[in-house]
This record gives structure tokens, sequence and C-alpha cells, in this order.
RNA sequence: GCCUGAGUGGUGGAAUUGGUAGACACAAGGGACUUAAAAUCCCUUGAGGCUUGUCCUCGUGACGGUUCGAGUCCGUCCUCAGGCACCA
């Protein structure tokens, strides 16, 4: 055994060994239990950063965990690698994205590899691979048949320069991230899935979820948005055509006086044409519509709008409400329409002042007479109904139902749920991702392409233009086709999908990666699936997860997946921070991890990583903190060298205290780390008790050990329990060690240690005596102590009887083996 | 504004079910070794007090409450971080 801690040697040595042998290898195994852990894989960006790093360490000592567990573990990584930055880089340096993500990968392969982690690399994926994207757009086909993808036109953010649709993120300031144009809003067809339509049930999951942040959970739902209500037709005056109104309060619908549209309204233009408002309209509609959205809906922004000249009619009141446009209506949200109850709606209150329309109160509150002309703000709150013909008198929570059931049976609307979420636009002007698998024909409109000429293949042999703009529009040779339906000229769908949708369905895809005969393998899926853990960050607690969510359902009601979630429990790690910052390129903070791994090695990072904060809070990089780690590992070396020769005794002859407080210490310590490890996740508190019981380890001499063979025994197991509990955390280290205790290789494979209860049993007990919940004193007291002589020591204790001289003692509380309470007084 | 979290020494954090607040580590100070430095090892380290003890008082964002006992439970408030935000 080598004397000094080598970490560059032994790394490579493990890794090599790991590989060699297969040691993370995973088969489908019906004797086994199966544990499928998964860290969320990466943008293939081109360096790992230390974000990934702590993401991976995490999920690295889970898998180990769990293998030396003796669970069958699939623990894959792959490549997130469609996306912008390829084309980017691409306009950049003038090469193509595909080689750009292909030498990314292996890059950043080479780095993970660095970093000692558990995957079973012969599942890996890469998106941008053909074989994968097939089965994507096999899917979208089988979606499309069963009604989950529509093309609709939208407005969208389109950036004229680029000729591409923006995504909301990809817009700052109202302009292209890229060109720095002003992006304008238009009109777009384009693809979407049917997310809604699952809108109730992922909803309702939520609540099953109990593996999930709370914090996730929350923000998912927020982001349905459920909300009970009505929907109210008001037809248009002197037409028999209709305004559809979402509202959640229809026992106001006798307060509504007048009308408001978004400017994005198709009604907006058309009711205005042919009258005196027209221009005016033309102007606001215009002006609201090339606005950036900040300025338009923003926390500043002033509420305006413009009357169309039209009116329509309330339902049940009959009165005349003139038709505004307004700049807040959202036209995203319910209809994008908005009947006005300015007495008791702030922004309608608002709107009416400005414009001088008419406030009618309609809800009054007790004890409170609410008088239109001298309201200073609308009232919001419950009350009862008035000015509101038979509905007067009854409470407006019941009157929501009462009016509702009224609207329905004259056929004017009735009560109805109304969700925020949107449907998924996925459709992407972009050259790099997987090409919609649709063709257009003249003759049949949209036809799928047919199962047995997919996958369609986007095209990689072509120069990438420096205009940033798709190729794809251009290429005549792939865009212009036969139609397989009727046989004439048609052509390809040019828009490639959202990179979101690869990261929907790649778990399950890596539990049969080069399965070719469907999109998934029933016998693996069936095994595998569901992930019972799933590592990632926080970033993605909607998107990627509510989508991810989506795609298991559909994939489901497709007969493919059973399963009604993908993810058993999910754990979203913090971020890395350095002086206080993420860390970035722009701040300046950056700490690369593979320079620290050259200097310390990679078990030195991992270990820092993983003790200096509980992975779902931030963790503060510090390079003391890595020193610190590095002399830890260091130590054990020290500690493990010095006792190496230790031989089993053959029998033990004699009866050590130190043995047995140290057999003791090596079993709290194994309950301690795999309780942590098993059941909480607290990396940190499992390594600060390896710590403890390597310090309490460095205590003992050799020379302590020649004198009994008790003891031998003792700290030749404890050495042993040491290194053992290491290895989840510090692989390398701790296969170099044990092989050197004479320990079989592959640890993954050896079962964890289990500690025995009989050891844990203490000597003697500290017993806390307090005197009326103070702290006064502490004593030894034996095991089998009694009640009542525990009762005794404590009073024969000197600073407890200053505490109780001359008072009365009304009662002792006693909890067992911890702490006795003298009540005086 | 609404919804989540969180607030503990100089710092990162620990205290798992209401039972010794500050484990473990970092930093700092002192000492040993060394010609010296680095490395390593040992000691001290929440604040304050004097009677220097198995001592006392205070102390987990603030103020109340429940309890024999509260970092932990309840109420009100403050601060910070994240998410949503004119959602009809």
């Amino acid at each position: 055994m080598e004397p000094k801690y080598n970490p560059e040697v032994i790394e490579r040595k493990w890794q090599f060994f790991w590989e060699k042998e297969e040691i993370f290898k995973v088969e489908l195994d019906n004797a086994k239990s199966k544990y499928y852990l998964l860290e969320m894989f990466p943008y293939p960006s081109g360096r790992i950063h230390m974000g990934h790093v702590r993401n991976y360490c995490i999920g690295d000592v889970v898998a180990r965990f769990r293998m030396s567990q003796g669970f069958n573990v699939l623990h894959p990584m792959g490549w997130d690698a469609f996306g912008m930055p390829a084309e980017n880089a691409a306009i950049k340096h003038g090469s193509h994205p595909a080689v750009w993500t292909i030498n990314n990968i292996k890059e950043m392969r080479r780095q993970l590899k660095r970093i000692g982690l558990s995957y079973d690399w012969s599942r890996e994926i890469a998106t941008c691979h053909p074989e994968y994207y097939r089965w994507e757009q096999w899917l979208f086909i089988r979606m499309m048949e069963r009604g989950l993808v529509y093309r609709k036109k939208s407005i969208v953010n389109y950036c004229e320069p680029c000729a591409t649709v923006l995504a909301n993120e990809q817009v700052e300031d109202g302009q292209c991230w890229r060109c720095g144009t002003n992006v304008i809003q238009r009109e777009q067809d384009g693809w979407f899935f049917k997310i809604t339509a699952y809108a109730q049930e992922l909803l309702e999951k939520c609540d099953e979820l109990s593996g999930w942040p709370e914090k996730v959970l929350t923000m998912q739902r927020n982001w349905i948005g459920r909300s009970e209500g009505a929907r109210i037709l008001f037809q248009l005056e002197n037409s028999d055509d209709s305004i559809e109104v979402f509202t959640t309060r229809p026992d106001t619908l006798y307060g509504a006086t007048f009308m408001s549209l978004a400017p994005e309204h198709p009604l907006c233009l058309k009711l205005s044409r042919g009258t005196s408002q027209e221009a005016a309209v033309q102007k606001f509609v215009n002006e609201a519509l090339t606005q950036d959205w900040q300025t338009r809906v923003g926390e500043n922004a002033e509420k305006k709008g413009v009357f169309l000249g039209a009116y329509c009619l309330n339902p049940l009141t009959g009165r005349r409400m003139p038709i505004y446009s307004a700049n807040f209506v959202l036209f995203d949200y319910g209809t994008g329409a908005v009947m006005a109850v300015p007495a008791h709606d702030q922004r309608d209150f608002e709107f009416a002042r400005k414009y001088g329309l008419d406030i009618v109160v309609v809800i009054q509150p007790d004890g409170e007479i609410l008088n239109a002309g001298s309201m200073t703000e609308a009232y919001v709150d419950e009350g009862f109904l008035v000015n509101s013909g038979e509905f007067d008198g009854t409470d407006n929570i019941s009157a929501k139902r009462s009016v509702s059931q009224k609207l329905e049976s004259m056929g004017r609307g009735g009560l109805t749920i109304n969700y925020r979420i949107r449907d998924w636009g996925i459709s992407r002007q972009r050259y790099w991702g997987a090409p919609i698998p649709i063709i257009h024909c003249e003759n049949c409109g949209i036809v799928p392409a047919p199962d047995d000429q997919l996958p369609v293949v986007l095209p990689t042999d072509i120069d990438f233009p420096a205009s940033g703009r798709s190729p794809l529009p251009e290429l005549d040779w792939w865009v212009n086709v036969t139609c397989p339906k009727c046989g004439i000229p048609a052509k390809r769908e040019t828009d490639t999908m959202d990179t979101f949708v690869e990261s929907s369905w790649y778990f399950d895809r890596y539990t049969c990666p080069r399965f070719d005969g469907g999109i998934l393998n029933p016998k693996e899926l069936g095994y595998w699936v569901p992930v019972d853990q799933y590592i990632g960050g926080i970033e993605h607690a909607i998107l990627h997860l509510l989508y991810s969510r989506f795609f298991t359902k559909a994939l489901r009601d497709l007969g493919i997946k059973s399963q009604d979630e993908p993810f058993r429990n999910l754990l979203t790690q913090g971020m890395v921070i350095k002086d206080g910052a993420k860390m970035s390129k722009s701040k300046g903070n950056v700490v690369d991890p593979e320079e620290l791994i050259d200097k310390y090695g990679c078990d030195t990072v991992r270990l820092f990583c993983l003790f200096a904060a509980p992975p779902e809070r931030d963790l503060e990089w510090t390079s003391e903190g890595v020193e610190g780690a590095a002399r830890f590992l260091n130590r054990v070396w020290n500690l493990v060298y010095l006792f190496k020769d230790l031989h089993f005794p053959k029998h033990i002859s004699d009866q050590s205290d130190i043995a047995r407080s140290i057999r003791r210490l090596t079993h709290k310590t194994l309950k301690k780390v795999t309780d942590d490890i098993n059941n909480r996740f607290r990396f940190n508190t499992a390594i600060a008790a390896i710590m403890e019981f390597s310090n309490e380890l460095g205590k003992i001499s050799p020379r302590d050990t020649m004198a009994s063979n008790d003891l031998t025994e003792a700290v030749y197991s404890a050495v042993r329990s040491l290194v053992f509990m290491l290895s989840p955390f510090t692989p390398h280290f701790a296969e170099e060690l044990w092989e050197n205790l004479g320990g079989k290789s592959g640890m993954t494979r050896i079962a964890w240690p289990t500690y025995d209860e009989a050891f844990l049993v203490e000597d003697s007990l500290l017993i806390i005596v307090q005197v009326n919940g103070k702290k006064r004193s502490e004593i030894n007291v034996p095991v089998d102590a009694t009640e009542d002589q525990i009762k005794q020591m404590a009073l024969a204790e000197l600073n407890v009887q200053k505490f109780i001289e001359g008072k009365t003692i009304r009662k002792m509380i006693v909890v067992p083996g911890k702490l006795l309470n003298i009540v005086v007084g």
C-alpha cells in the first residue's frame, strides 16, 4: 500500500476497472428489485459546470448505495442534444450544428467519466440521433390520430431578420436576443400538443405525488390555474352573434355595464368596421399589438381602452352594454373577453371612472350601504344581491350557482371550469431540431409521413447559412416530396419540434435505448418504470416536469405505458453559489470542475459537494472547504495505512472497554449513515458522522491493539466499516483502500454493512437534570437504573440542591434515557 | 398583491418525534515540530459576568401564547430568496 494518497493514479485505475468489468451495466432481472435512478440529462454546451457536478454526485451516491443494497439499479446518462445554442455556435464559428454538438458530447462525456459516475454508458442516448427522434415522430403521429396534436393560427413573438418564432424567454426588452431587432406579434400557423385535455388530471394527480417537493407541486397547480365560474353569452346588438365571456363572478351579472375585449380579439376590428370609431380602434389595436409586453401589461402600465362603436346586450337585464377594447384584457386567458362589472372589480372600476361608464352596485355587504356615486374603489367581497331582479336578497356565493342555472335554461351560458394552462406550441422555425413528420399536399391537406418512411431525417450534409435562418425551407431536394396519399408533388413541413418534446420521454427510452421494434419495449418498460428517484434543478419545476407528466398520460392512453405518472420521487437540488451569487461567466466567479479534479482528484470534489450543504439547498463554494475535504481524505488514508496490517484475531481472549466503545461507535455510525442516505438524502450529516468516527479512531495507536486482541478485532472491523461507508461518496478512494485491506474489488456488488442493535447498547446513560426546565447538572446512571434511583441521584447533585433549596418539589418529569426535569415552586 | 420556502456563532451548517442549542467543517487565535516556511499535529473559539465553577445570566429574525420544558407547536409582525402576477 502506498503510504501517501495519490488521487490521480487511483482514480484512473478504478475508472478503468469499472469500465472493463462493466460493473454498472444492468439488465432486466425479475429476480431482483429494480431501482430506476435518473438525473436530468444535460444540454451538451461543451463543458460541464459545477451545477452538473453537484447534480450527478448526488445521484451517484444514491445509485451506489442502492447497488450495495442489492437493487438492480438503472442509472443512465444521455444528451439533450437539439437546441438553439448549436445553431448559434454554428453561425459564430462557421461550424455545423451537428459537428459542434457531437464534439461537445465527446468532450463532456470525457469530463463526466473523470468524475467516476456509476452510469450504464451502454444505454447512452443523444436526442439528435435519428433512431431517437424516429420514435418521437412516430408518437407525434399517434397523438395526432387521437386528437392530441393539432395545427392552429396563433399570435407569436416573431423576429423578421432571423425569420423565426421566439419563445418568451428569448425576447429581451422587446427585442430579439440575437439580432436586437424589435420583436413583433404575428399571427402564424403552428403545431400544438393538446396538454389542456389533461389539465384536470394533471392537477388532481398532484395530490398523489407525495414524493415531490410541495414547492414544485404548488408551482404546477398555479400554472394549471383551475378556476370555477360560468361562461356567459352576450348577444350583439342587431345581430345573431354573441360574445362569450368567462367569469368567476356570475353573481354580479346584473351589474355588468360594459364589455372589454383583448386587442387581439378578432371582433375588435370587425365590430368597429364602418363606425365612426374605426380609425381609433385600428390605431389602438395596432399600438397594443406592436408594444412589447412589459409596456402593455407590466406593473406600471396604464389601463387604456377604446370604444368599438358597437353594443351587446346583458342577457338578464337587456341593458345595452358598450363594447370596448382594453389593453389589460388578456387574449390568452378565458375567451379574451370580459364582462365588466365596475362596482365589484377594481380594474373595471378604474376603467369606468376613466371613460365615464355606468357603475351599478349589485352586491351589498352587511352593515354598510354602497353608493355607486361615492365609491372610491370596487367592492370585491361577499354580500347580498341587490338590483338583481329575482335574485335580490340571496347571498352572492349561492347566487353564482343560481344565476348560472338561469343562464343555462335560457341557453345563454352555464357553469364551467376554466384553466390558465394553454396548449403547448411546439413549432420552431429552427433547423437544429426534430423534423415534424408532416407533408402538406394541395389535394389532401395535412398528411402524416407514413410509418415506414420514418424517421424523417434532418438533413445534415448541407451548408449552414450565416444568416441564422433555418436552411430547411430552401432545401428543395428535401422539401419537395410526393404526397403519400395521392402521389402529386407536395411539400414537407419545415418546422421542427420544441426541444422539450425530446426530454418529455427520454426516461422511457433509457429502458430500451436500442430497441427498433417500436417506440418502447413493453417488457423492459414494464420492469423499469416509473423512475424511482429523479434528481435535477428547480428551474424545470414547471415546463419539463409538466410536459413529462403529460407525455406519460398520453402514452398511457395510447396503450404504451401503464403508469399515470413518470417520476415517483423528485429531488430538486440547489444552485452552486460563489461569493453570494450564482456561478456565471459575467460575474467571473466560475470554478472549472476539471481544474479542481486535476488539483485534488474527483473524490475530494465529490466529498465537498456533498458535505457543504444538504442537496436541496444552495451550495456556497469555498476553496477552503475543498482543502478541508482533501485534508480529511488524507487523514483517513493515513489512518488506514497505520492499521493496514491488523489481522482478524483467531480467538479473543480478553475484554476491553475501549473495544466495546469502538464497536458501539462503529455500529452507531453505520446506523446513522445508512439512515441519512436511505431515508433523508442528508449526505452532509452522513459525512459528518463518518468524520466523527474517523476522529475517534485516530485517537487509537497500533501499540494499543498489540495489548488486546479484543481491541484488534474492534479496530479491524471499524476501519473496514469506515472505508465501506465512504464508498458511495468517494468511490475510487474507497475501492483502493478496500483492496489494500484485502477486500474484493467492485464495492457496489458487495452488500452494504448492516448494524447490530446489540452493539448499540450503552454501558451507562447520560441523564440531563433540569430544575424548572433549566439544565443544572448531568448524571451518569447505569442502564438498568430505576426511575427512583435516577431521581435520588439527581437530587443529590450539589448544583441541583442549590436550586431546589427551600422550595417544594411539585413534580418530576422523566424522559427515559435522556432527561429529568424537577419542577419546584 | 398572492403562493412557496427560509431566517441559528465570524462562515457553511447540525439538532430526525417538543427534551443538553451550535454536531461536523471552514475561518481566526495560541502552541508543538522546523534554521525558516509550507505541510502536519495539539489547544482555544456564541456573547457577557466574577465568586474561575460539574458556576451564573443572556442567546436560534421580533413580540406574544401553549407547555414542566419551544430553534421545533400556535398567533401577529419584520426581513430575505424563489415562483406567479391586471387570470376576469
